[in-house]
RNA sequence: GCCCACGUAGCUCAGAUGGUAGAGCGCAUCCUUGGUAAGGAUGAGGUCACCGGUUCAAUUCCGGUCGUGGGCUCCA
């Protein structure tokens, strides 16, 4: 038998025979600890098992365990382990439907008429465990799909004959593993031995193919890293973000509320959060004043004919609350604030000369979500927009853009977003307008990211139907993203309410409409906030920045002035002047994640100052009651960055 | 909206094969006056989410409603 030449990426090629494994050739290329390593192999742009055949020459990168891809190949193997245990402890009732590698993990999904308990997944795992100690292969087949559909229909396994049905291929391959059998794509891991450290984290329900029409299956999430020592680090850091569960915190810190009697996914703003809030609205306002847009206000409800007129009504319909009668007129709760501003626009004739309009409002709307939808303040029916639209000429647009992109990120940079992931959104099946314009607008777009010097990737086809639109999500500090800002350029609004402005050449023309909103919502935006922050935010927009605390009763008068004297100077102070001892104020002072405490025994009452202590444990020498003042006011000039 | 789980004091949670309930924290009062993460005592506080059914008796069992959570789905 002739030889091929077998190369990894980079590196000398060996000589083996024609028909040699992958597995076998990369015994010649890589070192036996390397070799330890490897899951699987790229070939070209596809990853392919080690038991793959090789008939010709081949440059083979090989696929570690500890890498992306290879975490991929182990949480997909994991996976059908998992199948395999759930069906050798529930027998032939269970049904498999999918079983992928996702972020962080894995799920398969069943059918099976009982629910999983916790305890049934102490034992999915322990079999899970028994499986792959065993050793053993996974072995790869390809048959014709006829002879598939009848082996799965025999076990009435009816999802992978849909699967099969669907692919619309001659063959499939199927992976087994002990006696277990699967239809899979593959690839997998060469042996069950790699699978030594995972945890199953959770069930849900999912829909068959993710439509709600057909059966509900029970999904399995699980985890898997190729060392206890990684898993344990991700068990950690989801314990980490448990913590800073903006539910909780929420809670904790006093910020926010719910209340049965009112509704779901209406917030009761407490006095702390309402502070936090007040901060935040006020920074947003300056900083748009600064930029030189002007605010508006408007109602909360409309007569229905604007939404007709808008189209709300029709495309947006299922997500309006319905009407009211007021005088016999129907009317309705606004979901958008857009109609609104477009009025403020027809309030006068407009000319060419005064563009750009920038108009900016805090915008309170109300959205139906489906109530499985609603989640703490991320997703709600009731919040407030950082909305504003800007009217302008063709011509200035991409300006437009790039002045939005530099305010967006100014003020996502000053409240600690730095980190980015941006999209473009290009022009759906369905739109409206005309193809220059979309042609332009989209170029407009891209043209203002590219001088701002940001890096983004299109979505294809992903644009709203009146125009394409730039998202932009931003990370936080547990490297979660978050989609929060969104600029959009709109033909149909404009078209609709037969917007005009009067050109240089004197005739009427329509203006372009860009909606833009930078943290999305105040409701949302929180919540990204205090999990960014774990609550414990930056002197100036934390709700309270100091807290005084006495040591015994004797300093309590003086405790009071200082309260006083700092209120009075537009601190935000709280005063804690129980009867209870140091180590009990502080403790939940830290609690509280106040950044100052300041300290009030017999010397300072004497000296007329405070000893400050900070978040971090650490104290700073005492300073007099002006000095702190200026210094905490220092340190908000500085965070707000105005 | 759908599937599953859950709903007990302000908070976090325990509890009984069906006989109207407990802890810690917090709160109140008193003692204590203590310099950098919980001093002590006493006490108040619950229609066991809501409505209905079964039962001599329901917080406990059953049904429904509402809410919360994990997902699915949705987010022109």
């Amino acid at each position: 038998m002739s030889d091929i030449a077998v190369s990894v990426q980079d590196g000398e090629p060996a000589a083996v025979p024609a028909n040699s494994t992958v597995q076998e050739a990369l015994s010649k290329l890589l070192s036996n600890k390397q070799r330890k390593r490897v899951v699987a192999a790229k070939v070209g742009d596809s990853i392919v098992d080690l038991t793959t055949i090789l008939t010709e020459d081949t440059v083979l990168s090989p696929i570690m365990i500890d890498t992306p891809e290879g975490l991929d190949v182990l949480r997909h193997s994991t996976a059908h382990i998992m199948a395999h245990a759930v069906r050798d402890l529930f027998g032939a009732d269970v049904k498999v439907a999918i079983g992928p590698s996702i972020e962080n993990g894995f799920y398969y999904d069943f059918l099976r008429s009982e629910p999983f308990t916790p305890e049934d997944f102490e034992k999915i795992e322990a079999r899970m465990a028994e499986i792959a100690n065993q050793n053993l292969p996974f072995i790869r087949t390809e048959i014709a799909s006829s002879d598939a559909t009848r082996a799965f229909e025999a076990e009435g396994e009816k999802y992978k004959v849909e699967l099969i049905r669907d692919l619309q291929t001659d063959a499939v391959s199927l992976y087994s593993v002990g006696g277990f059998q699967d239809l899979c794509r593959g690839p997998h891991l060469p042996n069950t031995s790699f699978i030594k450290a995972f945890k199953l984290l959770r069930v849900a329900g999912a829909y068959w193919r993710g439509d709600e029409k057909n059966d509900v299956l029970q999904r399995i999430y699980g985890t898997a890293f190729f060392d206890a020592k990684e898993l344990k680090k991700y068990l950690n850091a989801l314990e980490e973000a448990k913590k800073r569960d903006h539910r909780r915190l929420g809670k904790e810190l006093q910020l926010f509320t719910t209340d049965d009697q009112i509704g779901p996914g209406l917030i009761l703003w407490q006095p702390k959060g309402a502070q936090l809030r007040r901060l935040i609205e006020d920074y947003w306002k300056d900083e748009h004043y600064r930029h030189d847009y002007d605010l508006l206000y408007t109602p909360h409800i409309a007569r229905q004919d604007l939404w007709k007129t808008s189209g709300h009504l029709d495309f947006y319909g299922e997500n309006m609350y319905s009407g009211m009668d007021i005088d016999e007129v129907r009317y309705q709760l606004k979901p958008m604030n857009c109609p609104f501003h477009i009025g403020v626009y027809k309030s006068d004739k407009r000319s060419y000369r005064e563009f750009p309009l920038r108009w900016c409002e805090l915008g309170t709307v109300y959205r139906y979500e489906r109530a499985g939808a609603l989640h703490g303040l991320l997703r709600v029916r009731g919040f407030t927009q950082d909305d504003a639209h800007i009217f302008c000429r063709p011509d200035q647009l991409e300006d437009e853009i790039y002045n939005i992109l530099e305010l967006n990120l100014h003020i996502l940079k000053n409240f600690g977003f730095a980190d980015y992931d941006i999209y473009l959104s290009t022009r759906p099946e369905k739109y409206v307008g005309s193809d220059e314009n979309w042609e332009a607008a989209t170029n407009a777009l891209k043209l203002a990211l590219e001088k701002k010097g940001l890096g983004f990737e299109i979505d294809p086809g992903e644009g709203v139907f009146y125009g394409p639109k730039i998202d932009i999500k931003i990370k936080d500090q547990l490297g979660r993203a978050w989609q929060c800002s969104t600029i959009q350029v709109d033909f149909n609004l404009p078209e609709r309410f037969k917007m005009t402005y009067v050109g240089a050449d004197n005739t009427e023309h329509q203006p372009i409409m860009i909606h833009r909103a930078l943290m999305g919502s105040l409701e949302r935006f929180i919540g990204v906030l205090i999990e960014h922050y774990a609550g414990a935010f930056p002197l100036w927009f934390t709700p309270i920045q100091a807290r005084i605390m006495n040591i015994t009763d004797d300093q309590a008068d003086y405790g009071l002035e200082v309260y006083e004297k700092l209120r009075k100077a537009g601190l935000r102070i709280e005063k804690d002047l129980r009867n209870e001892k140091l180590n009990y104020k502080i403790r939940e002072a830290q609690l509280a994640k106040i950044p100052y405490m300041l300290i009030i025994g017999d010397k300072e009452k004497e000296d007329g100052t405070v000893t400050v202590r900070l978040r971090d444990g650490k104290n700073l020498p005492p300073m007099s009651i002006a000095e702190f003042a200026a210094k905490v006011q220092e340190e908000v000039q500085a965070g707000r960055g105005i």
